[in-house]
RNA sequence: GGUCCGGUAGUUCAGUUGGUUAGAAUACCUGCCUGUCACGCAGGGGGUCGCGGGUUCGAGUCCCGUCCGGACCGCCA
């Protein structure tokens, strides 16, 4: 036998007895002629003593064990002279009358403990070890949490889990498809699916009413800390649903994973349009831990001989509360040059300072007296000590820009540390302009039902009438991440066929990329809409971290590449053949 | 496709205006130590300064190229 206890649940109360443990060598503490060896397996670590009193052939053995060494020892519990108050075996140690080395281990490449001092790189390409250690096996469990409190809460609502295809067709809609080739057909790929998407409608038109799956999509794009090329989604679906009969159920979902795994209670969450969002925050994720909403000052700043303001689409300012003292003159140069960065690209910002003796101080002093500059500081509910941060531009891009000030003075004054504020954004636009195929793309899917006052005007194919469009489609949003989105399908043949039109698809297209949805709805199609959340990132935003990395147990690097196994990798010339591929790589001349 | 930051001992990092034999901590090895739990003490080994080229009497340091890692923009229906 390996094991009569794991090497977290030793107490006082097992005193006296003769135990079996097997685990690792975390430590190895040696004292001269007596040893401590921490054993460590998931549960927790436990103390074991070798003493020359008692036993002096097994301290010598014992002495010479190294780090990760795997071990099984049998002993009595004994209670310690000194205690440890920090474990939870703290009480008790180990006295082992037999060692046994089940495996013995080189010296790690970085210390196995929680403050390793290993680095990313290190740790990823030994990930095995990475995994070993105590924050990182914490976030996994964690992350298993998450999924069985999710499968209990969806099966309590009557939802059924059903796998949909991994291998399945390529179209050009949304994020580049990784394909598979196929042998049996050569010359022909498969796709992995960005998401269940057709296949959870299809089972819809089934009748399986509702659905649910846990289930790994893929993207073949660009990576960041909150993107990996395969993620996890939980996916739902349902039939004979409004809009609200589905925020509701997944409301109850977030509220009920927060409970059980984070025991946080969250309150009702609240609504809010699309439009709103951009106006109030400049964003369709917004941050609503933190006020600091847009101002819009047009009307207080335009025609007073101030050209950039003049020109300029949209004057908009965010008030940073009791900032006023804490920015001088470099400070401001330095916030300046901030947002003229090219990745936020603002031409340049401006402030106003309301200072505690009452003084305003302005970059645009000389086009502003205090009485004009005073009532943009009165539009803002501005107080003695605070500060005005002004953008300008085109409406788009200024209020993106701001959104991103915002989040950043957020970050700066300490006001995005702690706390969940989910928020659905709802009434999304229908339809995005994309200036680079000068043509209108899906914002959310192509299978998103416009809203029923909308669905007259679809065709008219005015640019504003189109833009102006709105879905029945709906986005979770938690302290100013996208934890997950979802929309009212279309149902009905004629409707998707007017879509796919309005997105640019010939019939022909259509047909051939999505004639079996198109088919499908021509069998008694039911209304009905779903939700997916990207599962990675809920886990890590509940956990307060920032990269999804750290809940995925094995992940890829910024270029895609898993550096543990080293794939992607080349492939022989045998399985090309048997494939029908040849590989021509590009270079530069 | 682009911007920025980094690459020096097993590991994490420091390394001044270019100037003797490239350091620290930790890990590792050896010895000593009976109550440690970040044990302690003494000693020791360990470096193609990512790679290639250039400038220079002299390059870890400056320049060019390249590879690798990270953050971001574009992209992500």
């Amino acid at each position: 036998m390996y094991r009569t206890h794991n090497c977290g649940e030793l107490r006082s109360e097992h005193i006296g007895q003769e135990v079996t443990l097997s685990g690792w060598l975390n430590k190895n503490r040696d004292y001269g002629s007596m040893t401590f060896i921490d054993l460590r397996d998931r549960y927790g670590i436990t103390q074991l003593v070798f003493n020359t009193e008692t036993n002096e052939n097994l301290y010598n053995d014992a002495k010479k064990l190294g780090r990760e060494y795997v071990l099984r020892i049998v002993g009595i519990v004994a209670e310690r002279s000194n205690k440890n108050p920090k474990i939870s075996t703290g009480d008790i140690e180990i006295i082992v009358s037999d060692l046994e080395v089940l495996n013995e281990s080189k010296v790690p490449p970085f210390t196995i403990e929680d403050e390793t001092d290993g680095g990313d790189e290190i740790r990823m390409k030994y990930r095995y070890l990475d995994l070993r250690r105590n924050p990182v096996q914490q976030n996994l469990f964690f992350r298993s949490k998450v999924a069985i409190e999710t499968r209990k809460y969806l099966a309590n609502h009557n939802f059924i889990e059903v796998e949909t295809p991994v291998l399945i067709k390529s179209t050009p809609e949304g994020a580049r498809d990784f394909v598979v080739p196929s042998r049996m057909n050569q010359g022909q790929f498969y796709a992995l699916p960005q998401s269940p998407q057709t296949f959870k409608q299809l089972l819809m038109v089934s009748g399986f009413d509702k659905y649910f799956q846990l289930v790994k999509c893929f993207r073949d794009e660009d990576l960041r800390a909150d993107r990996q090329p395969e993620f996890t989604q939980i996916d739902c679906e349902m039939c004979f649903v409004t809009q609200d009969e589905i925020l509701q159920t997944f409301e109850g979902l977030t509220k009920h994973l927060f409970k059980t795994c984070l025991e946080v209670e969250l309150s009702d969450f609240p609504r809010m349009t699309y439009d709103e969002a951009i106006k109030r925050y400049g964003s369709d994720k917004p941050d609503t831990r933190f006020g600091m909403e847009f101002i819009e000052l047009n009307d207080l700043s335009k025609g007073y001989g101030f050209p950039v303001f003049d020109n300029a689409e949209m004057v908009v300012s965010i008030c940073a509360k009791g900032q006023a003292d804490s920015y001088s003159n470099k400070d401001i140069k330095k916030l300046t040059s901030w947002v003229q960065r090219p990745q936020i690209g603002a031409k340049g910002l401006v402030y106003v300072k309301y200072n505690l003796d009452g003084s305003i101080k302005s970059s645009v002093g000389k086009f502003y007296n205090d009485e004009q500059l005073m009532g943009w500081l009165e539009r803002a509910k501005a107080e003695k000590g605070d500060m005005l941060l002004i953008l300008c531009g085109d409406t788009d891009t200024v209020r993106g820009q701001l959104s991103d000030l915002r989040l950043e003075m957020g970050d700066r004054m300490g006001l995005r540390k702690t706390g969940f504020n989910p928020l659905w954004v709802v009434d999304f636009p229908l339809l995005e302009w994309d200036e680079e195929s000068e043509r209108f793309h899906a914002m959310h899917h192509p299978f998103t039902s416009p809203k029923e006052e909308d669905k007259e005007r679809m065709l008219t194919g005015d640019h504003s009438t189109m833009k102006a469009l709105r879905a029945d489609a709906y986005d979770l949003v938690i302290n100013g991440w996208e934890i997950g989105g979802g929309s009212i399908r279309i149902f009905d043949r004629e409707l998707q066929a007017k879509n796919f039109k309005l997105l640019g698809f010939t019939e022909e297209e259509a047909e051939a990329q999505f004639g079996f949805l198109l088919n499908a709805f021509e069998y008694g199609a039911p209304p009905h809409g779903g939700i997916a959340f990207g599962f990675d990132r809920l886990c890590s935003i509940m956990k307060g971290a920032v990269s999804i990395r750290d809940f995925i147990a094995f992940p890829k690097n910024n270029q895609g590449r898993d550096i543990m196994i080293d794939a992607p990798a080349v492939i022989d010339n045998i399985q090309l053949d048997e494939l029908g591929i040849g590989v021509v790589i590009e270079k530069d001349a």
